[in-house]
DNA sequence: CGTCTTATGTGACCGCAATCACCCCGTTTT
DNA sequence: AAAACGGGGTGATTGCGGTCACATAAGACG
């Protein structure tokens, strides 16, 4: 498929670029569908692109030692990821999964790099993402260290609020992770998630509708779980 | 006390830099012990100051919302931290705190920038540091995911293993972590550290040397547990 | 020197979440 | 239409590590 600049406009690291320059990026540039599951970048390779999401949700994956899986860190559309080549060349560091059909686009390590030459304040945009992914690690390591489960999966739902609806008294939720992405998010089993959720659901706090939305109701009370102010 | 250009040039980071160029920065920058607990950088603040470690340990930690310390990662002697302002003059966004008495070089931020600008090319080792430290912080994170508590343990002390030492069959780590800053690491409990250093001192893996130093007897041995290759 | 503090060592108990095994249900595939 | 699959729901069991409560050791310090 042919990316346009006007694709390209639609992420909000590209937006500010003149069209012309659009134009020459997205000539090199690709875009794709990901299936449920299909990897978008592999681990421990030069992948050599900046994957940005137009639509759907991929989640950042590893694996330990003996092969359990292990959730990192959710993209939502606007986001890219794989930018790390960018700041050393290396390897990417972790898998990246889409969890939902999503469209990506993919613009190659070199024509970004060029495009960065050119345009070198993107690179304040880029510095603060990964400062940014640095700091969401760190909230999300520390997520582990609470002991109260529920109270774990309060603020991963939490997150996952969208920001606008965060001050509302109800959210919507489309594509949510499965019981078990959210699982291996928070070090915990795929039926430990399912209790929890019965948990909210009958407390009316959220609630499925199909299977791409989750209707938070309460969107207060979410809030306080997250932060321990009251025990699910 | 007094920052002498030899001191800077101690560190990988500043070491190509020309003489002239280091008396600048040295002139602008402070030198301070930390005592052991110490507070070296706090979490939300906007700290305008990189650190860098001459000697000691100094370990990144946060807190849980219900106050747990939770451990993030070492400094080792030569690297530095509180580079993230670097990249989005955002606030700090963990505590960094020294495990042993430490001796700490602190470069302010501005003069950081002035430098930056007249050398782009520490850009680069900067950005790889960033990329590292992602790195570092994927690979702990799927640490946690390991169901079997000793082999974290032990992957967390290979890690603290000297580079050099890897490929050799002893191996000695100096200022080893107490057992409580690497249960905060693991998201364990202190006790449960120790059963595993017993267990490993049983079996003659580890020996403790006085207070500052840990001997690992038989590196080959405590890879093949960190690998999960044995059982311990 | 004795006193305080901090680190480590160890047993007993117990609670909680992992695991297992199975169910249901809706979608997709054949 | 049947079969296969993936996601969600649920009870029973159990084992492991957290917690508690101490004991002991080792420095730190006046």
């Amino acid at each position: 498929m042919v990316v346009t600049p006007q694709l390209l406009k639609t992420f909000p690291l590209l937006s500010g670029l003149p069209y012309a320059t659009l134009e020459g990026i997205a000539g090199q540039s690709s875009v794709r569908r990901a299936a449920r599951r299909a990897i978008v970048l592999n681990a421990g390779q030069n992948e050599e692109q900046i994957c940005f999401l137009f639509e759907g949700r991929l989640q950042g994956v590893d694996f330990t030692i003996d092969g359990r899986e292990v959730g990192l860190y959710f993209v939502e559309p606007g986001e890219f990821c794989g930018e790390l080549c960018l700041f050393d060349g290396g390897a990417q560091p972790e898998f990246v999964m889409a969890l939902t059909p999503s469209v990506i686009v993919s613009i190659p390590l070199n024509s970004m790099q060029t495009l960065l030459k050119m345009h070198p304040e993107l690179f304040a945009t880029i510095s603060a993402k990964i400062a940014g992914h640095v700091r969401k690690m760190t909230f999300q390591r520390s997520l582990l260290g609470l002991p109260n489960i529920a109270q774990r999966v309060c603020c991963q739902l939490w997150m996952l609020v969208p920001e606008k609806d965060k001050e509302k008294e109800e959210a919507q939720i489309r594509n949510p992770p499965t019981h078990m992405e959210i699982a291996i998010m928070l070090n915990i089993s795929r039926e430990t998630v399912t209790r929890v959720f019965q948990s909210l659901q009958n407390r009316q706090i959220v609630k499925r509708d199909g299977t791409s939305l989750l209707v938070v109701n309460k969107v207060g009370v979410l809030r306080g779980y997250a932060e321990g102010k009251q025990e699910l």
